[in-house]
DNA sequence: ATACTGATGGCCT
DNA sequence: GGCCATCAGTATA
């Protein structure tokens, strides 16, 4: 039996529009090496984030420490820790030198559901990483070990395409901002 | 199902 | 010093 090798997206993909990409990256596999072990789960809820155009976004002030890789260049982890608690995964998206991001909201677990609850402290598949805090808890994705890394094999952290067939996408506004509510840049699917 | 709240610390002006 | 791109618990329905 083979087994159809699931493609690594190329930095290409995520040279676009980060609205485009949040809906691109839709039904497409995140995977995580840790400890050797593929940890991944199926996109299912992402949110865009722009530049000046766009007063959520935590490149809207211009570039800072914190927020650099959003305006550098695409194809790239960039993670925050917010709420002194919880880490954040995006990946930059538009081109060289214009600021944008998409923040991967949940992931369907697929590969090492078992490591991803241990990561969690919680037994059962729901609600193991439904959210951006909890999916970095579960895959062990954090500022320390993964900010600004390229999405590729060697980094331990890439998105795939699987093939995996994504239905009907509702969009709407994002979650957790005071501004820019009016962008309707949240994308999702139902399992 | 929705609504509220405390926890907890880095980022930015 | 104020503001968070969150979550789990609790309460209420």
């Amino acid at each position: 039996m083979s087994k159809t090798s699931a493609k690594i997206l190329p930095p290409e993909f995520f040279r676009r529009n980060a609205v485009e990409l949040s809906r691109a990256l839709l039904g497409k596999r995140l995977v995580v090496i840790r400890n050797g072990e593929r940890l991944s789960g199926i996109i299912n809820e992402t949110e865009a984030y722009r530049g000046k155009d766009d007063p959520a976004s935590h490149a809207f002030p211009g570039i800072t420490p914190r927020n650099r890789i959003m305006h550098e260049t695409y194809g790239h982890a960039y993670v925050y820790f917010v709420y002194g608690m919880y880490d954040c995964l995006n990946f930059t998206a538009e081109d060289t030198d214009v600021p944008g991001a998409v923040l991967i909201r949940s992931i369907i677990p697929s590969e090492g559901a078992e490591a991803m609850e241990r990561n969690r402290g919680r037994v059962g598949t729901a609600h193991l990483a439904d959210g951006p805090g909890k999916l970095c808890r579960a895959l062990g994705v954090s500022v320390a070990s993964h900010n600004g890394k390229p999405l590729t094999k060697e980094s331990g952290i890439f998105v795939e395409d699987t093939g995996f067939p994504v239905g009907a996408v509702e969009a709407g506004p994002r979650i957790g901002i005071k501004k820019g509510l009016e962008m309707n840049w949240r994308f999702r699917f139902r399992a």
